[in-house]
DNA sequence: CGATTTTTCCGCCATG
DNA sequence: CCCATGGCGGAAAAAT
């Protein structure tokens, strides 16, 4: 993992790169080994005006994995062509580049983002509309997943979108012991907000706070019920809401439909059975709620493209720590 | 995989 | 008058 900084480079997410990706000496979770790089000074400050030496060149991106762009101020990034074309390379080498804040801006200008979706620092993201027009700017998300190029918002959205990375790349089980090692409380699910919401992310007109009241402990009193079937129903009683009134504030305030969302909550937990037990699969079905096996199938294939067998397989390397069928927490 | 049954979701609208 | 509520019906999606 290579990290690329420039002057003025933040510090926050100088932290937060160095954190998630770092070498945990821990058989269970993945060892990431990190570096960074600059084009210029090997001297850079950083955002709060502190000196970092800086040991390695753009060569470093050459062999990288994963190729992180961090954020500056945007009135001192400059792009300077070498920059461009290193990041061209590494694309085109298979390279996984995933760009925070003003980082999108480097991409966009080496025209990796020419007909993807992206985003960017929340100041920022008409400016990166109005400069690169072939960009579809979404403004909303936290952060952007186009396969091998990635982009988030500004400061702590780098951190779901770092973490995004680990889930995708080694697996639920690695997601939830990285995120813990850092001590964020993991979210339910990726990309956008999937977590029921907390008074300071619905807007705040009307009586949204007496919602949040009746929405908030959902998330927990559903994850300790999920091996019953639930329906839609059972949610709004338990929110104190008729079904019609439940739906559409669940909707307002999420974005998303109860049921879309329960499902995600089930797929989660089945991932993380399959990946850190060796249960069988109709039982795992069974344990997060799915009627049968094939439930279970039908929406792994959607969410991964893989069914749940060969998803066990691409992940099993993360499972002899704890194999004996013992359920995590 | 296709057919059938069940559940969810959304627009509409009366009500308070 | 504004607006949240909640019942209803049918389309759509999911489960069986």
């Amino acid at each position: 993992v290579v990290a690329f900084a420039t002057q003025g480079v933040s510090s926050f997410e100088l932290g937060m790169v160095s954190q998630v990706f770092t070498d945990r000496s821990c058989p269970e979770l993945p060892a990431f080994a990190g570096a960074f790089c600059s084009d210029e000074a090997r001297v850079l400050h950083t955002d709060l005006g502190l000196l970092m030496r800086v040991e390695h060149g753009l060569e470093a991106m050459g062999s990288a994995d994963l190729i992180l762009l961090l954020s500056t101020d945007i009135e001192s990034l400059t792009v300077r062509r070498p920059v461009i074309d290193a990041l061209i390379r590494a694309h085109r080498r298979g390279a996984i580049i995933a760009a925070c804040g003003t980082g999108s801006f480097l991409l966009a200008q080496a025209g990796l983002l020419d007909g993807r979706r992206a985003t960017t620092d929340r100041r920022l993201v008409a400016r990166l509309a109005q400069a690169f027009p072939k960009v579809t700017v979404d403004a909303e998300a936290l952060y952007v997943d186009e396969g091998r190029i990635v982009t988030c918002a500004g400061m702590a959205a780098g951190l779901d979108m770092c973490l995004h990375l680990v889930r995708r790349e080694h697996g639920t089980a690695a997601f939830t012991a990285v995120a813990q090692d850092v001590m964020v409380a993991p979210r339910c699910q990726s990309g956008r907000v999937r977590h029921l919401p907390t008074a300071w992310d619905i807007d705040t007109t009307g009586s949204a706070e007496l919602d949040d009241v009746r929405l908030s402990d959902l998330s927990q009193w559903v994850c300790s019920r999920l091996q019953q079937p639930l329906s839609v129903n059972d949610l709004a009683r338990r929110a104190m809401m008729s079904p019609r009134t439940f739906a559409r504030r669940f909707q307002s305030a999420t974005g998303t439909t109860p049921h879309v969302w329960l499902q995600a909550l089930r797929l989660d937990r089945a991932e993380e059975l399959l990946e850190t037990t060796s249960l069988p699969i109709g039982e795992i079905s069974r344990l997060v709620g799915f009627g049968s096996g094939g439930v279970l199938r039908d929406h792994f294939v959607r969410r991964h493209g893989m069914n749940p067998r060969h998803y066990r397989n691409t992940f099993a390397h993360y499972r002899q720590a704890s194999s004996s069928g013992r359920l995590p927490r």
